[in-house]
DNA sequence: GTGTATAGTTACCTAAAGTAACAGTTAACC
DNA sequence: GGTTAACTGTTACTTTAGGTAACTATACAC
């Protein structure tokens, strides 16, 4: 067990480095994408709730949203509380995910080359248990 | 497979919190906590082989030691070639790191609690597997 | 209808890393 | 053996991403 923030950690940047020079060519980086991939679950969002889901401060979450704006990959649509600010995918937007969307399977493919089935399985379970765990030992991740 | 991304990083955020939370009271952060591993790991280190190792800029290695050497964990030992500086953990280094080494891994035994050998096994696996498609991929990680 | 809670924003700060440029030292090599 | 090239570490500046506190506008409670 010893080692395992070593082997997750020597893992996770050049992942995401990967990731973010994935998504450059869209002007995009990872968080924007989580945004992007939220909306397209959900529909109609609030920032509130991306804030929530990813346990991100509101702020951040107004940023990420602002550059999507600017991109024209998201739009604001009118909401009968108006308090609360709705977003969608713009068509761009739609467009955009699925080419991204596409990309980013293959190389989780390509990260994932050479894992057995079993491996693969094991790797979900254990990464949904550690998210568990860490969820019930301080008030933090997942919705 | 499709997911892989977004369950790691899902894991990421929470993972690192609590690894800083755990270290901010040695006013440490999991990035200084990797040079005091490495240098507690090789002994007499120099900066570059730091830097090489973990894939990240000399001068972020310039700062991190920097703050080492502040918190008198890490000083600096006379070298023949006047070019490099050697550094090792002071004594007070090498009792923190015992320290910080024992919460670090009970905190490894939390996080994989309730996920079966077969998992820790396959998990610490995969990791591997992942970590050398990404070097075979990109110029990146690992030593 | 007055007070409280909620959604979003703004301004400011922090952590961490990257790039470019540079000084000092060593090695190369002709 | 002296000049050039390469290497180690540093400084200064920029970028990315997030957090906190304070504020505005709106809605809800009662």
């Amino acid at each position: 067990m010893e080692g395992f923030f070593r082997s997750f950690m020597q893992v996770y940047r050049p992942m995401v480095t990967q990731l973010n020079e994935l998504l450059a060519e869209y002007h995009l980086s990872y968080s924007l994408w989580q945004v992007i991939f939220y909306v397209q679950r959900e529909g109609h969002s609030t920032l509130v709730e991306i804030s929530s889901h990813y346990h991100v401060e509101k702020p951040s979450i107004t940023r990420r949203v602002h550059r999507l704006e600017e991109l024209n990959l998201i739009q604001v649509i009118p909401s009968e509380n108006r308090r609360e600010k709705v977003i969608q995918l713009t068509d761009h937007g739609a467009a955009i995910y699925q080419e991204c969307r596409e990309k980013i399977t293959k190389l989780e493919h390509q990260i994932l080359e050479g894992c057995t089935e079993q491996e693969i399985k094991n790797i979900f379970q254990a990464l949904n248990k550690i998210q568990n765990n860490m969820i019930s030992k301080e008030g933090n991740v997942r919705e």
